[in-house]
DNA sequence: TGTACATCAGTGAACGCGCGTTCACTGATGTAC
DNA sequence: TGTACATCAGTGAACGCGCGTTCACTGATGTAC
């Protein structure tokens, strides 16, 4: 058997966990561009030395972070795309499994929020390739819904980078509501499921006035 | 007459413009939590103790690019309302107005997507306060148009708060799309336009399915 | 099982560097008479 | 208009500090026999 990882090996992944951790809370009050080596290091409680055993630069390790935070978002998006669709309940079953998501990894949410304009080239590019293949994903899912016969390949694509964004607008919406109040995080979830609800009345009525996209 | 700054407070508000414009440019490849006082004075000619001359601190200089960049934004919201409605030429007149802004003021544009969710709280802030009066404002245009007859506050708030977000999702898109090519700018275009012709679609049926935003 | 050697994750000292901030200053501009 | 003084935007030296990176190291873990 080859899952069990050796002794050096797993606290070669403890410490590369402790470091990621580090990273990620820290990143709760600033930016990538920002953050320091020696901090998240310190942070962890290894030397700085350390650091270099496991990423070749802060940005790296951004990279890394990216990686987790879209991995852990893919099963979410199966699931929702799976389920979502114009009804009303599949809507508020659709944010309701978004407020949990953002409940459960905060702080990879409001990193990716962050990042996902942020200062640093290659964390923008890898968070900007992630998301297009959640839209492509979106798009398949889309297209074998029989309420999309009719419909261009490029509407189609608008769409899924539609709701992709509107998941991460909602997402990051939610982030920052439990600031204010309990009642602020009540009309952030009322607020997304009307707007998926006025998406969900566009695409149905898509194609009743001329056909498709074109334009 | 007072429109004459006189000698020593015009010298000073040339030196401070040279500041912001600095500042504006080195943002355009980091993020303001990791911009240095002394990057900007180098840039800006200046000694680096002639920014406390019109800065507390860098976290300052962010909010009074705030406050430009949004100010530069407020006319054109302005005029985009006046404009807007259902009409595809409406629209299309919509988007072109936010690629003529994001041509004449990309780094002002880069600057609020990279800060709206970055790591300096009294910028995002500012950020958001400002966005949230350009939601109020659209949402009053939005009350007397005769297309909203019948909609309750609450869902002309979240149009207008719509319409808002996808006015700076755009801009973000355009601002990114000239990197890879002069059709990309065309594609990113058509989407927008998709994007809210999808949203006018779903705006003139919402009324149809039971009346208002009762959820 | 026991021994001898190899690997390598984490250490700690040391480095040169640029940072933000302070301070007393300079000299052009502004003001009072 | 001319003079004497006040203001104040910008300067330059100096400070202590934390940074990223290098290097030779240690000692626990892994491996070969």
């Amino acid at each position: 058997m080859s899952h069990t990882l050796g002794v050096r090996q797993a606290q070669k992944q403890k410490t590369r966990r402790a470091l990621l951790d580090a990273a990620l809370e820290l990143l709760e009050e600033q930016s990538l561009s920002s953050l320091g080596l020696r901090e998240v290091t310190r942070a962890a409680g290894v030397a700085p030395t350390a650091f270099y055993r496991h990423f070749r630069s802060v940005e790296d390790l951004g990279v890394a972070l990216v990686e987790e935070a879209l991995g852990s978002l893919h099963p979410m998006i199966r699931t929702i795309v799976s389920t979502t669709g114009d009804g009303e309940e599949r809507i508020v079953r659709a944010i309701g499994l978004i407020a949990r998501h953002v409940d459960a990894h905060p702080a990879h949410v409001r990193f990716i929020a962050r990042e996902r304009h942020g200062g640093v080239q290659v964390v923008r590019e890898a968070i900007r390739d992630q998301l297009a293949l959640f839209a492509v994903e979106v798009g398949e899912a889309l297209a074998e819904d029989p309420v999309s016969a009719g419909w261009g390949e490029e509407d189609l694509m608008m769409l899924a980078q539609l709701y992709v964004d509107q998941m991460l607008v909602t997402a990051s919406a939610l982030l920052e509501a439990p600031v204010s109040g309990v009642g602020a995080r009540e009309r952030v979830f009322r607020t997304a499921v009307r707007r998926m609800r006025l998406i969900g009345i566009g695409r149905a009525h898509w194609l009743e006035g001329g056909v498709g996209g074109g334009g």
